[in-house]
DNA sequence: AGAATTGGTGTACGGCGTACACCTACCGGT
DNA sequence: ACCGGTAGGTGTACGCCGTACACCAATTCT
């Protein structure tokens, strides 16, 4: 098949959900295109404007569901959607990061977020909620720190008991996924209930506020 | 002077902190330091590592105020101190997010956080609370987009007749900065306000679920 | 005095993004 | 049927990056 830009965004998006966003080289990619690298300047002006199509393409994915009229309601179904899209691309949030301004599939988010809101709370408030949701907009957790316990059940014993000696509360709060069955050094918490509860901490007080005005 | 590990690293922070993180390559960093790039080798393994120290200098810089026993009022203080540590180091964030696991003193940080929640929260609410936090813990906004409105009037302009066309919502919120004496079009919101609000947004809720259970 | 460690040097390799010149195949107008 | 222009793939080359490896001077230890 031949090229065209679209391939190329594509190709990228594959690569990069496959080995992660560092695999994706202008090198590597063309290379999976069965192209010399400077085939793909003829398609993309640079990799700048490659790594801002790969997150429209990821942004535009995101599928509203049918609003319910319900400002709250429809604000989470729309934060969980954001989510379900993330989870597809992990590597996305690397990307949006990185890019200077919203792209036109961002702005398109941002205004079915912001007019959702708009449906129960001043547009100052909106404004304010926009911020506390920060990177979950985008359904990113925005981890506290991404490091996953160690598989190795004896490393993780030491790191424990390492825990133990000089930082005991971190130790205790590490051990404190209140969900899923495991107990000691479970595989880390439940990150969609961390992403639903703060969520719904951020809505639930907007709501107050709008209430108590 | 001598070289030393201490001098490559507070040399390497004072870098970031003029020309941004980027820019703290190790033969940029050597030639500041008046040696050639692989002397660095000889006081740190590798790049990695001396992200890693960039960090851990940043974070311990975060100067933790007296506490009260007010436990509300002592986090909320110890997150202002981390947004103070921030202001002086802007590219933190960007390094903090690549490492792999927390450094000692990011450990530290967090124990003293934890420790001041659990004065009135349990174990578990204080792990999600933990989360809900997020970047914040570091001082850090997350900001949505982090495009500077441009400072050109003309251009000013025409990027708002586009919002206004296709993105209205987006437009009204972004001129609906509650906070700052100017109107249309202002230098972008105050990052300050956002952040406290965010902030007192996520402790009002967790008293709120820690008093009703 | 001799040996071993410490710390700075010089060279070199493989990766990256991409500027620039080229060449080839196709397409519309006469 | 020719012919000029353009679109799209190629090849070469440059300057960055992190860093492996061999070397060498000075200092310190025995």
């Amino acid at each position: 098949m031949a090229l065209s830009r679209s391939r190329v965004i594509g190709e990228a998006v594959s690569l990069a959900d496959a080995d992660g966003l560092d695999a994706v080289s202008m090198r590597a990619l063309s290379e999976r295109l069965g192209v010399v690298p400077m085939a793909l300047y003829k398609h993309v002006r640079n990799k700048d404007e490659l790594l801002d199509e790969m997150v429209d393409a990821v942004v535009r994915e995101i599928a509203p569901p049918p609003a319910t009229g319900q400002w709250k309601a429809d604000a989470r179904a729309l934060l969980v959607a954001a989510r379900a899209t993330q989870h597809r691309h992990p590597w996305a949030w690397d990307a949006i990061e990185t890019r200077g301004g919203p792209t036109p599939a961002a702005l398109d988010h941002m205004e079915a977020m912001i007019s959702t809101l708009r449906g129960g709370l001043s547009a100052p408030l909106t404004h304010q909620v926009m911020h506390a949701l920060g990177s979950r907009l985008w359904g990113f957790s925005q981890e506290v720190f991404s490091s996953p316990p160690p598989s190795d059940p004896e490393s993780a014993a030491a790191a424990a008991a390492m825990l133990a000696q000089r930082w005991p509360f971190v130790l205790e709060s590490a051990m404190s996924a209140r969900h899923g069955p495991e107990g000691i050094v479970g595989p880390g918490c439940d990150d969609e209930a961390e992403y639903l509860f703060a969520v719904d901490l951020i809505l639930d007080g907007a709501e107050r506020l709008a209430a108590t005005g």
